[in-house]
DNA sequence: TTGTATGCGTTATCAG
DNA sequence: CTGATAACGCATACAA
């Protein structure tokens, strides 16, 4: 069933049923009714393909994800999904695997004229990536990592991680140990170790290279960092760059007979729907990934419609949420 | 850039192009170098819409899921993602959250020529929705509730909720409390409960009404059932229709001075991430959402090749997970 | 093997 | 206000 067919129904041309389909231009009443009418009749939806290859938009938006199936993924697309709805955009959602390479791959695939801009969660921003956007031509909103010449909708980072940092240190925690990720992540890896760094010696406590080890984000990783560093010695607090982290840590820290907090003060950073309930509920950063999945989403679409090149960097703030699992260390 | 601008550069006509392009037809070795050459040198892709408006093939499958942001949900849509980048499909994902009235939208927007077959995660399946699929003409799979004349891809739900009450019977429990949702849901809400009767009847336990509360899927709904449950009495167990409500549960008894499992054993249902590293570890039954996500893609896209009209029902099992949560019941 | 020409279903221009 | 008709970019039947 065509638009054809409908103004044949209807008795008029073509182009007056585009014309009430899209409520443009002049037609009378009269005839407006009639169509709608046969178009109501025959369950008539117009052709999306053959529309968007005329005017040269399909009202769809592409996103890509390192991962779907982790909460703070899921979370933004979340956000996503309720701005891109409201302008009435479709989500296609392209799934990497944290691979760099299907991030690359599903950018060229998103360079024809499938989709009227992106919202991508890189991990990792190489020069290929700059070099595919570059001659791309499309509106690009980052989410989680800052780049350059580009619209990027960020986590305080830095600024949350030293928040949990200084909140051992004020509970009087010196030996303080740090579980982290790969450096390669600028965000959760690089970021997030430098403030602990800082916030160590800016309270002129010593880096100790033996209380600092290295996962994968998984809650194993957290576990076998903390094992690593339990090996070596017993610090009093331990700062995980991901609640998931500091949840492995905790597991190890009890099955080395040890207690959280009483024995080892943990932190986290992000929030996740289980880390209030954990037992001990577990003191972090609440970042609001719902809300950087609108926002990104909100510029998207703002810069679909200016077609403007005004980027911008948005830094979305979070909540320190002190819970259970830290203690104030003593005065012996 | 289109075909023709290729055509004239690689001084051929645009179908030898089109013929390189998809691999079609014969044309000769030193053509074909010359048209790829060109295509590479300019990053020329291909318009999808003009080659869906021809083709009448979009290679996009549409999902339609209840909310994104959960656990279970992503783990679905991760499983569909593998199965359809392995067949060259693209995913539109359409978020209702929880909004019967979102889902038959989508459904009506899937209706146009957009996606080539459409995965739905229904939580209600009404009329309406099998009026409009009726008159949709394209390959559906239902994923999490069995409809009739669709495939459909379910979990065993009964009798992984029956191997729970069993459970729970087996280590000497009678007086065994029920928190569950809503019948609407026909998997989770009646499924499970049917389970939970068959359960305990077939044991000559008695049905008591007092020891059976419902929620609506989250931990607080969990807590709150809980409570309602310990102002009547206290159970000597508690089977929890999800995992999340488990939680609550687990949270609530705490709350109460009683402890999990010495003085109430717990169990939940679907097994998340955090499950097993819950404290205490949650007696469950394992779930398989990604493998669900899996089979539902694979059978639509069989589906979509084969349009036969083959409808098939999955039932996907499950793993019974004995952790902490449960105690047996010593002779008193 | 290759090229020409047509049509997929819309929108938009232009004449009436 | 309304109706022809020309694109949009591609695949393909048919001719060569």
């Amino acid at each position: 069933m065509k638009i054809k067919d409908i103004a044949r129904l209807a008795k008029v041309s073509p182009a007056t049923v585009s014309r009430v389909i899209n409520n443009s231009g002049y037609v009378k009443e009269e005839k407006k009714k009639a169509v709608k009418k046969v178009i109501e009749e025959v369950n008539y939806t117009p052709n999306e393909f053959a529309k968007s290859l005329k005017t040269q938009k399909s009202n769809i938006i592409g996103v890509i994800v390192p991962k779907i199936s982790t909460e703070t993924v899921s979370r933004v697309v979340d956000g996503i999904t309720m701005i891109s709805k409201e302008n009435n955009y479709q989500l296609l959602i392209a799934n990497t695997n944290l691979q760099v390479e299907e991030e690359l791959n599903y950018l060229k695939v998103f360079s024809n004229n499938l989709v009227d801009g992106i919202i991508i969660m890189a991990t990792v921003v190489t020069d290929e990536h700059l070099r595919i956007l570059n001659n791309l031509n499309k509106p690009v909103v980052f989410v989680g990592q800052r780049v350059e010449k580009y619209t990027s909708i960020v986590h305080d980072d830095y600024n949350a991680a030293k928040a949990m940092a200084q909140h051992l240190i004020e509970k009087g925690h010196e030996k303080i140990a740090f579980v982290g990720v790969s450096e390669k992540d600028v965000a959760v890896g690089k970021v997030r170790k430098q403030a602990y760094f800082d916030a160590l010696t800016e309270h002129n406590i010593t880096i100790d290279k033996n209380l600092i080890a290295i996962g994968d984000f998984s809650l194993e990783s957290g576990y076998k960092a903390m094992g690593e560093i339990l090996q070596k010695g017993q610090p009093s607090a331990v700062m995980a760059v991901t609640d998931q982290m500091a949840f492995g840590a905790i597991h190890c820290i009890k099955d080395n007979k040890l207690s959280v907090p009483e024995d080892i003060s943990v932190t986290g950073i992000g929030d996740g729907k289980m880390s209030k309930y954990f037992i001990p509920a577990l003191t972090t950063a609440k970042y609001h990934h719902k809300k950087v999945g609108k926002l990104a989403c909100e510029h998207l679409m703002s810069l679909i419609n200016s077609k403007g090149k005004n980027t911008s960097d948005i830094v979305v703030g979070y909540d320190v949420k002190l819970r259970s699992s830290v203690n104030s260390i003593r005065e012996s």
